[in-house]
Parts: C-alpha cells; structure tokens; sequence
DNA sequence: GGGTCAACCAAGCAAGCGCTAGTGTAAATC
DNA sequence: GATTTACACTAGCGCTTGCTTGGTTGACCC
C-alpha cells in the first residue's frame, strides 16, 4: 500500500474521483465505477488509497488548498482599497469554479460524508480560507464601504458565492469578473 | 399497497422520514432505519410507499408546499411597498426553517436523487416559489429600491437566504425577522 | 357474523457493496 | 545479477441493500 503520497498518479486519480462524485455523489459512487473510470480494476485501487474514504478526503484537500492559492494570489496583485480587495476575494472565488469545480461542489456537497478525523484536518484549511473572506469583510466594514452585523453580512456573502455552483455556467456570457463586479456593487453603498 | 395518498399516517412518517435523511443523508438512510423509526418492519413501510424514491418525493413535496403557502401568507398581510414585500419574504423563508426545517434541507440537499418523473412534477412547485421572489425583486428594482442584473440579484438573495440552513441556529438570539432586516438592509440603498 | 380493508409482520431473495488475500511483472535500486 | 518497489491483476468473503412474498390482526360495516 501506497498512502499519503504526492505521487502525479494519485493526484490524477483523485481528479478523476471529483469527476464521478459529482456526477452521482459519494455514496453512490462505487469503487468498481472508480477504477473503471480510471481503467483499472477495483483492487488496485487500494493500493493509491487506504479507503473510499480517503479519496474523498484527498478530493476536497486539493480543491480546498486550490482555493486558498488563487485568493491569496489575488489579494496580493490587487490595489489595496476595501472595494478593490473586495473585488479581487469574489472574482477569485468564481475563478476556482472555473479551474476546479468538480472538487469545490464535493467540498460543499459531500462534506458531512468525511469521517471526524478527516473532518479535523480539512477544517483547519477551511477556516483559513474563510479567515481571508472576513478580513477583507472586516476593512470594508470599517471603511463605511458595507454597513451592517459583520457575523450576519459575511454569511450571507459565503452564501450568495457558494450559490454559484448551482447555476453559474463556465460557458455562459458573464466572466468571473462581471459576477464580483455585480455582487460587490449590491451590497456597497456609493460613499455619501 | 396504498400508494399516493394523503393518509394522516402517511404524513407522519414522511416527517420522521425527513429528520432521518437529513441526520444522514438519503443514501444512507436505509429502509430498515426508517422502519424503526416509525416503529414498523422494513415489509410495512411499503404498504404506505411504493419505493424509496417515494418517501423523498413526498418529504420534499410536503417542504415546498409548506413554504408557499407561509410566502403567499406574508405577501397577503404585509404592507404593498416593495420594501416591506421584500422584508416579508425573507422574513417568511426564514420562518418555514423554524417551522419545518427538515423538510427544506432535505429538498436543498437531495434533490438530485429524486429520478426524473419526480424531479418533474416538483420542480413546478419549486418554480412557483421562485416566481413569488423574483415579482418581489422586480417591484424593488422598478421602485430603484435596490440595482443590478435581474437575474444575478435574484441568485445572489436566493443564495444567501438558501445558506442560512448551513448556519442558523433557530435557538440563538437571532429572530427571522432580524435576519431579513440585516439581509433588505445589505442589499437596499436609502433613497436618495 | 361474514366481508372488507388498512396496517402490519416474519422471512427471505437477488444484487451489490467495500475491501482483502495472494500473485504477477516491469522498472528502479543496490 | 539480486533485491526491492510500484502498480496492476484475479478471485471472492462477509455483509447490507431495496424490495417482495404470503399471511395475520383488529377495527369497522351492513
């Protein structure tokens, strides 16, 4: 057996696990579907994963440190006004449902599905990306730029951007970029 | 069998039946769980469902219906400003999560099992809600009560007001009608 | 007091599940 | 040249799944 590793196979297998378990969702993803989508048979792939478990936690690890990548890669390349870091957080959120969307739709649907150890570890990455949404949250608050409870405000944001997954088409005629501009415009107030 | 009735029993064990799926999801919920929880054999729970996939269709059918009739309730009763009408659907979507939130997670989360028929027959009572919210949005964006792409504002509330059952708690300090202040206050600018 | 009917039960079937054991083999490492 | 490692295979165990079957119970009805 072969755990925990790095190896380019295992990470391109567990893209492939994203593919189906949105397709039909964990538990009715069987490992015989896995292996034959990655043209192996269903014991070999014990030898890349402990358990079914694991792939699923290795599925959302990678589409959750994706996510933390391109938002601090964001925050680092864009002015530093609220409104623009406001800006650069949700475009950078839409972005990764371009480039990894099978692994944030897992991440968001087959959570409750990880056992609690699992759980332990993945949250620890989660809250840092969270962590970086109410910062940016918290500057805009102080600058006037949004108004209002900054538990409340930044819920209703994650939920209105976790939403996306659900209707936003890649192909469709509005870029990332139109979506955070729209969004951002919402719920700012142009300065009095 | 006993199929597509309305039996007084029947609703019961559709409520017990959507406490389950939610505590463990739909496929986890195995028909000898449900059974217990009704206090039947799995044999009997058939005399009442003609499937599995029936328990689902009804548990969602029975939040759906639920949510209309408390959306179209709130509209009759509140003031016509599109301010107030807006304030009054948050606030009713807020209260059907008290009132029956089971219900609504389980439509949130397993719609995708429901098989194609089904799927069908719902999706017209889940279209009529969302036209209850989108007439509401389109009086707020005519009165210049809020701005933006009619399509994308509309996701946007729907998202953050959807996110709720991921986060709030019936039992904490916050009222419905709190929460739909905070979110009509986020979203509107005061006239100017 | 025979008939009806919803509601239930005991038992079990066929299919499918995650996972293991043991083996083969080509490439890498010593 | 010998040994180890990575990756794949076949075969199948032990168990659970959704659902069916055939039969029983008790309340109600004319």
């Amino acid at each position: 057996m072969n755990v925990m590793n790095d190896s380019p196979r295992r990470k391109e297998l567990t893209r492939q696990a994203a593919q189906l378990f949105v397709q039909e969702g964990f538990d009715r993803t069987t490992v015989r579907m896995l292996a034959q989508e990655m043209g192996i048979k269903s014991g070999s792939l014990f030898h890349h994963f402990r358990d079914k478990q694991e792939i699923l936690a290795a599925v959302i690890e990678a589409g959750t440190q994706n996510a933390l990548v391109i938002a601090r890669a964001a925050l680092e390349s864009c002015d530093h006004t609220p409104e623009a870091r406001l800006q650069a957080m949700a475009r950078a959120h839409l972005e990764t449902l371009l480039t990894d969307r099978n692994a944030h739709v897992v991440a968001l649907y087959e959570w409750r599905r990880l056992d609690p150890e699992a759980r332990d570890h993945l949250s620890h990455l989660r809250d840092a990306y969270e962590a970086l949404w109410e910062a940016v949250i918290d500057e805009a608050l102080d600058a006037g730029l949004i108004h209002g409870d900054r538990f409340l405000v930044s819920r209703f944001v994650m939920g209105a951007l976790n939403w996306t997954v659900r209707w936003y088409d890649p192909a469709g005629s509005r870029s990332p970029d139109d979506l955070a501009h729209e969004l951002v415009a919402m719920i700012t107030r142009p300065p009095a």
